[in-house]
DNA sequence: CGGCTACTTGAACAGAGTCAACTATGGTGG
DNA sequence: CCACCATAGTTGACTCTGTTCAAGTAGCCG
């Protein structure tokens, strides 16, 4: 709690939870993500976090964020930019959650985690270690625990997933976008007027 | 779009939509809030801005941004600390949007918009100039028009807010807070270990 | 063997969505 | 000045998605 962290190895994830025991996953945290950082600016969090695996971290410590700023200036910089970019996936979660159905809800988030892990070089072929059980899914997608296991049915029986001991296989990542609705607009680098 | 905003006056929201139309509202931006710092970061935007109200902006050139925090490292702190604040709010909304029911969500983001504008000043006796439509309240919540319509109904019914023409006025906070369901743990100043 | 956790499934129920109609208000143009 | 239109808000009836309750299976570990 003292410090800041980035995740070498391993996942965990934000949650927050209501007086009554109600659980929102905010977010899930994989390597190279950082972890601490509200702590670190306002001297306090106001989220809990927890691990899904054995995790492997770099610590900093929190005492020396501020004269990152004085010092480091590039890596400032780079916090910066992941809090940005930690933003922009707490947006495109907040849609899922407030506008898409459940079958969206559950081909949103899988897909997203499914490509955030490939892209950091975690699949082969497709296959991906997977270590959320579906009450985590459950409590990501605002859903209760009954009626994620019966979405993840209708989306295996879909064809476009295996989701079984942990393992995750994409067999049809353009069906799977296409149910989740995912915005696949070409990040037109749009002209400056 | 080539420029990093600062509010000075007036109402603004960031939205996204999914290609069949539902908008999803990501958050209001009040006065001292920062617009377009993706923008920034990444050289693009994924979601759109809109303006409630007649608006004053404080405009900064965009590609002065990374020589910020060369050039002015506290300056830099605060877009930090900014981003770091903004993400903190969305984890609110993702919460509220995921787990509350709906009265409990009308009351959270009603106490939550209140708080704001108060704390800038912008209210009297409780009494706010309010430029939502029922339309925004539900785009935000991710209920429908008509079951939020009802829910407003609900709310006002039980006493604590009255909003007509614009105008919104909190008769008791308390019970406002107690249907929200506002976490207000004192910010235990949690030891350093 | 018992007890735990994760996962499944069915049935009944409720909260929220959809459709449709109606009121009120303000602005516009003939 | 009034007829017309658009937007915002309101309400009722019906439908449906997702919740709750309850019971069960399967695998794992002491």
């Amino acid at each position: 709690s003292p410090y800041l962290f980035t995740i070498l190895e391993g996942w965990a994830f934000r949650f927050k939870t209501l007086p009554d025991g109600r659980r929102q996953i905010l977010n899930f945290a994989l390597p190279g993500d950082l972890i601490g950082l509200q702590t670190s600016v306002f001297q306090m969090m106001d989220h809990g976090v927890e691990a899904l695996t054995p995790m492997v971290l770099c610590v900093f410590p929190r005492d020396q964020f501020s004269s990152l700023f004085t010092q480091q200036p590039s890596l400032a910089f780079d916090v910066t930019w992941m809090c940005a970019r930690h933003e922009r996936l707490l947006d495109g979660q907040l849609v899922t959650v407030g506008r898409r159905n459940a079958l969206e809800r559950v081909a949103y988030v899988v897909w997203h985690l499914y490509e955030r892990a490939r892209d950091l070089g975690m699949s082969r072929d497709g296959r991906l270690s997977f270590p959320l059980t579906q009450q985590h899914l459950a409590d990501t997608l605002g859903l209760s625990l009954v009626h994620t296991n019966k979405t993840i049915k209708r989306l295996r029986a879909s064809g476009c997933i295996r989701w079984t001991e942990r393992w995750l296989e994409i067999d049809d990542e353009n069906m799977l976008k296409r149910i989740a609705k995912v915005d696949d607009a070409p990040p037109r680098p749009r002209p400056f007027i």
